[in-house]
RNA sequence: CGGGGUGUAGCGUAGCCCGGUAUCGCGCCACAUUUGGGAUGUGGAGGUCGUAGGUUCGAAUCCUGCCACCCCGACCA
């Protein structure tokens, strides 16, 4: 129906790109990998940043903002976080422009070169803990626990809107505890708060899960993560909690007094969602017709589309349109009113199609008559016709909300079921990567040297170590050397 | 960063091989008829052919550099 969007099964990622652009959710930069969120994508961002903000202040974080450029020496003390990180940074290294002498437009000022050049923030663990040595020189300053949202800036090779972009918007919370126990409390804590708010408001299944050696973050000690599947069958992971043992307090002199009057280095977590949760909710429920929202991140839940011939016409209908609005609201429900004579209702329709809206409500004479709203589902594309007096439409409407929700998540569920695959045999696991994909639950030695290996012969890597993985002794698929239980595989955006 | 591809009106495109100032559709503007699933007719506006050079009497077309995007690879919490 919708006009010329690529099929899924055709071309996953040019289905991708162009639902991103089309539901006016974001469009590339002049700038390379750069992109523009534009209102309707943004809104979305903003119920997330909402919702997220209020878990975080309810776990007991406030929020604290810190500087975007950081000076390259803080870089290198942490030796495996500028490994990781070095690679991927814009650096500042003049403060000034001139006029060229011969009229073609400014120039960089070679007189203005900086002393220390300084990074673009990538991650702001390091300009963090700098701060931290002063705040903390007691126990009684701890635990400190600060969010901080901002932009950060990773130069990277290859892009995709919102899935990795060289600028990009997230939320990174960084903390200080006493002890390690209490850091990997945190660090488990911060991994549920985004596994709860994955499956209640994006309506996305997560799996829970440890990271390999091989894909922890650059400075941690443990990585834990959530992870998603995508309808191609590839992963997605949707947020990570770093527990940092005390390396960052070693790299930047973090001690504190104990209460047994010792000297000690704190320990510190950190963690982080990004716009990338916007890919992975556009991925995760989207169809042939365009985006399909979860109601409780919709940017507008309801949508009233009057259809009339005149004004007087239009002028009966927005009274009732006006009421059922009013109702609505109370309940706390969002709606708009489309009322633009520029557009006529066919096209309309298509158009919050694609837009995901949940809910659209069609009004027009014919109901006005028979007392009924035609009620659209975009989830399933179904539409019923509804007698007002059957019970109040706000409550009607409150209630479909409420299964919407539910059933996109519950149908997200079930796909990742039907794609999570025990497999027992390296030909089995090649077999199913390159003929189903989804989650490989397999059997690893828990050596490095053979993640590699597996990482390198099919491209897939090791998501997570499942936390409710099940203790089972069994034999590597790749090396057939003995395993404790099965990890989950899968190739990865 | 390596290999391949693309760049022509807001969007999608023809023309490029074989050089002579650009085709078509959607969208946009005006008017009329329309309005329960992307309306129809008539008229109209809109172009430094990604960009900077070069070859030529003449370049969208040939050559070179650069930029951006897409695909594959490498890289990547």
């Amino acid at each position: 129906m919708s006009k010329g969007l690529p099929k899924r099964s055709e071309d996953y990622s040019l289905w991708y790109n162009e639902l991103v652009k089309r539901a006016d959710l974001a469009e590339n930069s002049p700038v390379r990998g750069c992109m523009v969120i534009k209102p309707y994508g943004y809104s979305i961002w903003e119920k997330m940043q909402a919702e997220l903000d209020r878990m975080f202040k309810e776990t007991g974080h406030t929020n604290a903002y810190f500087p975007l450029f950081i000076p390259k020496s803080f870089l290198s003390k942490e030796a495996s976080h500028v490994e990781g990180f070095a690679k991927e940074c814009a650096v500042v290294t003049h403060y000034r422009l001139k006029n060229a002498e011969d009229g073609s437009g400014v120039i960089v000022d070679p007189e203005a070169k900086l002393e220390e050049e300084l990074i673009v923030r990538p991650t702001s663990e390091t300009v963090i803990w700098s701060t931290y040595k002063n705040w903390i020189q007691s126990y009684r300053d701890l635990p400190l626990l600060v969010n901080q949202w901002a932009n950060v800036v990773r130069w990277e090779m290859r892009t995709r809107l919102f899935l990795r972009t060289t600028e990009f918007l997230w939320q990174e919370g960084h903390t200080a505890h006493a002890t390690a126990k209490e850091a990997m409390a945190e660090t488990v804590q911060m991994m549920n708060v985004y596994a709860q708010f994955a499956e209640e408001f994006m309506a996305l299944p997560v799996v829970k899960g440890k990271k390999s050696a091989n894909e922890r973050f650059a400075g941690a000690d443990e990585t834990l993560c959530i992870e998603a599947l995508m309808q191609d069958g590839k992963a997605l992971q949707a947020g990570t909690s770093h527990f940092l043992g005390q390396n960052f307090a070693k790299a930047f002199e973090v001690k504190f007094a104990t209460k047994e009057g010792g000297l000690d280095y704190v320990w510190g977590t950190s963690w982080g969602v990004s716009t990338r949760l916007m890919g992975a909710l556009i991925m995760a429920h989207s169809d042939d017709n365009g985006l399909v929202l979860p109601p409780k991140l919709a940017p507008f839940q309801v949508v009233i589309v009057p259809i009339y011939r005149g004004e007087e016409e239009l002028a009966l209908i927005s009274v009732k349109a006006n009421e059922i609005m009013a109702d609505l609201r109370k309940a706390g429900i969002s709606v708009k009113y489309d009322d633009r004579d520029t557009q006529k209702p066919g096209w309309k329709f298509a158009e919050y199609e694609l837009k995901g809206v949940p809910i659209r409500i069609g009004l027009g004479p014919r109901d006005l008559e028979n007392k009924t709203i035609e009620i659209a589902r975009r989830d399933t594309l179904t539409k019923e016709s509804f007698h007002w007096e059957e019970m109040p439409i706000a409550q009607k409407i409150g209630n479909l909300l409420e299964e919407i929700q539910e059933q996109i998540y519950q149908k997200a569920f079930d796909f990742r079921k039907e794609n999570t695959r025990e497999v027992n045999s390296w030909e089995e696991f090649k077999d199913v990567l390159e003929s189903k994909a989804g989650f490989l639950s397999a059997h690893w030695d828990g050596t490095s040297e053979t993640e590699e290996k597996i990482k390198e012969l099919t491209k897939a890597t090791i998501r997570c170590i499942p936390l409710d993985q099940v203790q089972e002794s069994g034999n590597c698929i790749y090396s057939g050397q003995p395993s404790v239980g099965r990890v989950l595989f899968a190739k990865a955006y």
